[in-house]
This record gives structure tokens, C-alpha cells and sequence, in this order.
DNA sequence: TTATTTAAAAGTGCATGCACTTTTAAATAA
DNA sequence: TTATTTAAAAGTGCATGCACTTTTAAATAA
């Protein structure tokens, strides 16, 4: 599952909390449309009350808005909406990478991602291409978010994960941003490796911002 | 209540998450001490399924941790954590007063605002003074949060409310730092107002920064 | 006395039931 | 035909019940 903390997943609730966010990340469940709490517990196989409680999660989130007596609305973002999420985005890992920076030159977390990124340039697009160049880019994210030793660094990043992969997703089916992008990710991560950081940070926050004008207009097309 | 949007409450998860909140906010719940649902239930008068709801809505806040089968855990945070707070906070509400401050520049907002804290500075340190001061500090940073019309900068700031309040509680007995923050307050305010943009920013940087070290030294008496 | 075992008490996870509300669509009116 | 009324169907909100797990503390052993 495709979750920034590794969570348990036992528990009904969560579960369904998982199938639920899958759904709204892959527009399963449209922007605005109601769910029902009793539909989804007869597709799911369960009672009400998981549902009910990954709803609630889901709710606390920012994915969901409850009525009084209503049915669950999946929160409507517009592709305008959508596009502001890069800013926020972009100050919280940009606050990340410096917190983390002294502990990733010469890692090996970063020469791992370094070899992969090699191995997937020199394969070219291929059929995975694209799916193991966005998990290549999940998990690059990830590297200073995760080793920022900041819990709410991580809490706020955390907040907008859901959102920056319907994004992800949005992206995924474009070949050429996808190409573009790992390039960019080779680049990232050979500057980080060489201890390079003035030019590590600033591709990093090019490579945030360069993926705005793209992302908009993937989404005007929907 | 003091939430940063003003929330329906009336379902009953509703308002056992408010009251859970509250006891978290104001340490009646002590950070990593376990609550019991059926306990809580009993308490409040209410039914363990609210309890349960407004238990996860707290989880997916990060506020609390559940375990499968144990009791729901009061997230642990320690003074030292706590601090690491300020830089995030700072960069997500400056990104905030970048996007607002076109539209607060003269604005009636902030003119009331700083009438209020011009009464407030006259009436000088007396009983219900840092309450109010507090209420004077709540309202400002809300106010280019809340006026930014990026739903992701407002996302990412909520997130951490809950844990801002926190740090406010803590301070909010120190009389010295109340008069020293409603004096930035309002050298904040009337910057805006008068529309210099870049002294007002100036100072909301340093206002922000500067409770660090005092915050510090408040959560480590405890 | 201190450590280990054991069984009662208390707790969680989830399904189910029921009052009350909203939705849906058939019946009636304009 | 189109708008309004009305009643059945479907939905939500919350309490309750029960299987299973963990906690607690009394009983037993070292």
C-alpha cells in the first residue's frame, strides 16, 4: 500500500481506509459525488462501522466532508485547486532537504536511488516505464521527508500526500513528463551524492516547480 | 470551541472529538498515557461508537496511535519535539501572508484587529489579559491563513493547529511574553495596514522565531 | 520475599438493530 | 406535459451485544 508511514494494515477500518483513499486518488469516486456508507460496506463485505471509521479518517484528512444526516461527500478539488498544492508542497520539502541534507551526502540510501534511476534511463521507455518512474519519484520524495527527524515536517507533508498523488497519477500516463522527470531525478541525486547541496536544492526546487505548467494542463483535459 | 474553521458540531463524534481535543490541548490526557474508549464513553455519557469515530478522526490528526486490540495511545511529544514545530509553522504561514497580502493592505480586518490591540496595549497587564492577548494572537495568524484561498496551505496549517495550540497554552500563563507579543502583533498589524509589505513580513519572521527559545525554556519547567 | 502462573475483569473490533432523516419515484394536481 | 404531493425505500446516527484479546491482581511456586 501506498502509504508515506508503513501502517498497520490489520484492522477492517483500515482497510477500508486504504480502498477508500485508492479510490479517491484514482477518481473511482468522483470529485463531489456522495458515497454511501451502506453500499460500500455490501461492496467491501463488512459492517457499517469500519466504514463509518475510515470515512471519519478520510473526513479528518481533508478527503471528505460529512453532513449531518447526508451521505459523504468526496471533497471536490478542481484542477485549479489542484495546481496551488505545488507551493505548499514545495516550502515543506524544500524545509525538509535542509533539515536532512548533512545526513543524506555520500548515504547510501541516495546511491541506491542513484543506480535505479541509472538502470531505468538506460532501459528507455519502455513498458513499466513509467509505473517504476513514479515509484522512483515516490521514493525520492520520500528520502529527506522521512529522514528530516521532524515529526511535523513529516505530519504536514503527510496532510498533502493523498493529494500530491492523485497528481502522481494524473502524470503517470505522460510519457514525456515522465522521461523529463527522471532526468531531473538523475540530476538531484548526483548533486546530493557529490555533497553538492547549493545545486542539489536548487534542482530540487526547479524540479517542484517545473511539473506545475505540465500538471495543469494534463488536468485540463480530463 | 477553537477550531481553525468553524465546525459543524452537533453530531455526537463531533463533540466527543472536541472534548477529546481539548483534554489532549490542555494536557488533562497526559502525551503517551492511554485513554480508554469504554471509559471515555461512560464519562461523556455517550455510546463507545462516537468515542471510537472521534478516537480515529484524532489518529488521522496525528494526534493519537492505535494499536490493534490495545488502548488508544495520546501521541507522545516531547518539549524537544515541540520546538522543532516553529520552523514549519514559520514557512507554511509565510507562504500564507505572500498569497494574502495583496488583499489585506488597508483592509477593515486588520484595522479592527489593531484597534483591538491598541485597547488591549492601554488597558495594560490585567486579569483577563493574556486571554484576551491570546485570543488577539489566535485571531492573527488565522487572519492570511484563513485569507490565502489556497485550501492546501490551509490543510497543511490545520494539521498543526492542534499542536500550535498546545505550545499557546503553554505560554499563555507567561505574562512577560504576552506583553512582548502583543507589542510584534501590533507592530505587524499597522505595517500591514499601512502597506509595507516587506517590513510586515519582516516581522512576522521574527515574531515567529523569536517564541522559540522562550517556548523552550516554558515547556522545560514542566 | 520475589517471580511465575492463572483466571476473572476490563478492554477492543466489529456486526447488528432501531429511531429518525433524506432520497426516490409513483401518484396526484395543475 | 410539467409541477407538486406523498409514501415507500434507502440512508445516517448511535446504542448494544458478543467474540476475542489484553490487563490486572490473586494464587501458587521458587
Amino acid at each position: 500500500m501506498d502509504s508515506l508511514k508503513t501502517k498497520r494494515v490489520g484492522d477492517t477500518s483500515d482497510i477500508v481506509l486504504q480502498k477508500l483513499l485508492e479510490a479517491i486518488v484514482n477518481r473511482s469516486f468522483a470529485p463531489g459525488e456522495p458515497i454511501r456508507e451502506t453500499q460500500l460496506a455490501k461492496d467491501w463485505g463488512v459492517s457499517r462501522t469500519p466504514v463509518r471509521e475510515a470515512v471519519r479518517s478520510a473526513a479528518a484528512m481533508g478527503l471528505m466532508e460529512i453532513r449531518h444526516n447526508q451521505r459523504p461527500l468526496v471533497k471536490d478539488f478542481s484542477q485549479r485547486d489542484l495546481v496551488k498544492l505545488t507551493d505548499v508542497r514545495a516550502v515543506i520539502e524544500l524545509l525538509a532537504f535542509d533539515s536532512s541534507i548533512d545526513m543524506l551526502v555520500g548515504s547510501k540510501k541516495v546511491k541506491k536511488l542513484l543506480d535505479i534511476s541509472i538502470k531505468l534511463q538506460n532501459l528507455g521507455p519502455e513498458d513499466p516505464f513509467t509505473e517504476k518512474a513514479l515509484e522512483l519519484d515516490t521514493n525520492l520524495h520520500r528520502l529527506w521527508v522521512d529522514s528530516c527527524e521532524n515529526q511535523f515536517i513529516v505530519l504536514a507533508f503527510e496532510s498533502l500526500w493523498t493529494f500530491i498523488r492523485i497528481l502522481q497519477r494524473a502524470a503517470a500516463n505522460d510519457l514525456n513528463r515522465a522521461v523529463i522527470a527522471l532526468s531531473e531525478h538523475m540530476a538531484i541525486l548526483q548533486a546530493i551524492y557529490k555533497g553538492d547541496i547549493h545545486a542539489a536544492r536548487k534542482l530540487l526546487d526547479e524540479h517542484l516547480r517545473s511539473s506545475t505548467p505540465i500538471l495543469q494542463e494534463l488536468l485540463k483535459e480530463k
